[in-house]
DNA sequence: ATTGAACTGAGACTCAGTCTCAATGTAAGA
DNA sequence: TCTTACATTGAGACTGAGTCTCAGTTCAAT
């Protein structure tokens, strides 16, 4: 809760524009997605949103990922997460934690996002593509397992 | 067909350290994924190489994965597609185009490689969290679509 | 040749995600 | 207010990519 009113303004006129409503459980969606801060999987979902069913959790994420409020991420598990739109957030990327399946969200410098941005149009251009959009994930280990490889790496060894 | 030995070799050493054998059938998923020289989707295995069974390519590609040999690709559709690792082929990035689904394997230059290793190594350390590996996909529209596209564009208009 | 372990195809199975349907809510006009 | 057309909902059936089981086969090493 405790989220900037200008959010489910911008939210239900996205729907309207399609005939939709900004009903309860969409609200219940877009508000546990914009306070956590990171993708969540549909679990975490469930865990943040105890009383809204799983099938339209599910639902509700295909309508507002249709009118461009949410978007669908592929992480490095077996399992999808979910989070704002870039257009309603900023464009970031993610460190993505291979241990414990984490996703954190990052932000680089304009500097080198324009960078990169150039490159990417030249090297697409050069392949006959049109580029639209970039994704950058970066995989390695959170801090949290970091920790815990090192403490049982000491455990052995005392 | 027509692959450098050196792959082979490569691939049975990596199953012969995990005590497994480079039969015929994860030959043939190999090969299949070397001379695409793009990620496949289990569909376009399935046409490259009739013979094998859905179940045992599925099994192979696991293996395959295990020993480091494969990996999997998650693409802005709902398929999986496959390719071979990178230090078997070489480090490198996709484009993948959001209308048909094609996913073209680019290679930036060393020079940019570097600078953006770099700069996610900072990023990473700045967040607690250790880098060890990076993915960069660039979406757009692939030729073939562009010029689907401009043609019925032309079509409406004439 | 014997033997143990890896491999295989067929098909049953799992489960994340989708769809159906009957019931309910809701905005707009009479 | 009443009507009405349509959007929404929960429950649960369904789909299908991917996994697992099992019985039979192949391999490598002795
Ligand atoms: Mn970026
Ligand atoms: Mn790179
Ligand atoms: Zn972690
Ligand atoms: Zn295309």
């Amino acid at each position: 809760m405790m989220v900037d009113e200008t959010l489910h303004g911008l939210v239900e006129r996205r729907l309207r524009e399609v005939s939709q409503r900004y009903t309860s459980g969409r609200k219940a969606v877009v508000e546990v997605l914009a306070n956590a801060g990171h993708p969540l999987s549909i679990e975490d979902i469930g865990e943040l949103a105890p009383r809204l069913p799983r099938s339209s959790a599910y639902r509700h994420l295909v309508d507002l990922q249709q009118c461009g409020v949410v978007r669908r991420v592929a992480a490095n598990d077996d399992y999808y997460r979910f989070e704002l739109a870039e257009d309603i957030t900023e464009h970031h990327h993610h460190l993505m934690c291979t241990l414990c399946g984490k996703v954190i969200d990052v932000t680089p410098t304009p500097a080198f996002e324009r960078a990169m941005a150039n490159y990417l149009d030249d090297l697409s251009t050069s392949n006959g593509f049109a580029s639209i959009d970039h994704r950058l994930d970066v995989l390695g280990a959170c801090a949290t397992c970091r920790q815990r490889k090192l403490a049982a790496t000491a455990g052995c060894a005392g």
